[in-house]
DNA sequence: CTGGTATAGACAGTAAAGCTATCCGATAGC
DNA sequence: GCTATCGGATAGCTTTACTGTCTATACCAG
């Protein structure tokens, strides 16, 4: 496949194609002379991946390099888990969170083993910051909830990495999973709003709303 | 409180606040004078606000300027929701989106009543399109854990709203907890990440992590 | 074998976003 | 009166993510 086909098939421009590889997002083709080159299969699948993390999943293009440098390492899997977590977070420094907002933040992750440093933990304690100094505070177990859910879906997410054979397979999809499960989680949360509102207030939705099929089972 | 207390007091930059107030973002203050104005307490919780909104929850300006004119307006609540839930995802066009990953979206929301233009519901089938076009295909429910959680979580939502008081309480509430509430739960997320990890797998975590408290009952 | 198109690689240019800095005339407070 | 600060307007800056242009080849249809 020459770079015009790749751009072609892949929906991307060729000026963006070579941005990548600047950028060291997309290896090079394979050389066939001086000024050619070939692209296959792997180059398509990683233009894909690298669109899906940046559109899809928001990471900025230095945050992608990050995590596909993890995938391609190899690093241990609890590695490549840490790498997927800084990139979607922000760094924050440990020292500038308040340490009230960081033991709530224990309080309703209790009993869970958690490193100190853990990026979610200090994230987590700087939402509830926010919360406190906008002046929302939680009185009736809201967000514990959240952590329940959380729970939910991180044990979801080690069953699927657990099921796959081999480390560059896990890899991927710890990166994959921890970015685009965030976007994923979040749809499906606003449409859970929409549900839910729909059945408390029926009479604030008075043009059906479109149900989905129910389960046959 | 002038201009120079209110920045210190906020710690944001005189520059930002009245950058701030261009957009539209922060109402200007209370004039006693030609080239003179107040600011009170309603002034600092508003740039609390925006920050809020654009550090932790990610907006941009512009989306952070559209959430703040539908707490302000007189909207009922439904459409409050509607915009807070369009801030946090680029509109994507209902055309541009895969037959097959939207099937795919409802039937993990089977049961939902949702309607068909809801931004979670397309924004959800866009991060489905994605894992397909990478090779990641969910074979054991992966996907469902996410709907369940996300249930879950739009459950406490609207149990928090719903406990509020009047409108703009319960506006702001629908604003902020859209907002940070992704930011919130993918924090925690990633910290039961760490947690189910290393119940599973305890010897790639030699050095006792810390542990929360468990609760005391 | 020849001319139009494609290519790799280097590098400059662009557009939007989100501030930040400077200037101006006026005024507050000592 | 003097100096710091004010509101308001406008210009400038920095980063990010591309996008376009240029050059020297190389492929390929006729």
């Amino acid at each position: 496949m020459k770079m015009a086909q790749l751009s072609a098939v892949s929906d991307t421009p060729i000026a963006t194609i070579k941005f990548y590889q600047r950028e060291n997002l997309l290896p090079v083709g394979e050389r066939t002379g001086p000024n050619q080159a070939r692209y296959d299969s792997t180059h398509l699948r990683r233009i894909r991946l690298v669109r899906g993390l940046i559109d899809v999943g928001g990471l900025s293009v230095a945050a992608a390099r990050a995590v596909i440098e993890a995938i391609d390492s190899e690093l241990p899997l609890s590695e490549t888990f840490g790498v997927a977590q800084r990139s979607v977070s922000d760094l924050l420094d440990p020292a500038g969170i308040d340490a009230g907002a960081l033991a709530r933040v224990d309080a309703i992750m209790a009993g869970w083993c958690v490193s100190a440093d853990n990026p979610g933990r200090l994230a987590a304690a700087s939402v509830l910051e926010t919360f406190d100094e906008i002046g929302h505070v939680d009185h009736r177990g809201w967000f514990a909830a959240y952590a329940s859910a959380a729970l939910l879906v991180a044990e979801a997410d080690l069953d699927e990495v657990d099921a796959l054979p081999d480390r560059e397979a896990k890899a991927e999809t710890v990166v994959v999973g921890t970015v685009l499960g965030d976007a994923l989680f979040s749809g499906l949360r606003r449409a859970a709003q929409e549900h839910v509102s729909a059945l408390r207030y029926p009479a604030t939705h008075p043009n059906p709303a479109r149900v989905t099929e129910p389960p046959e089972e």
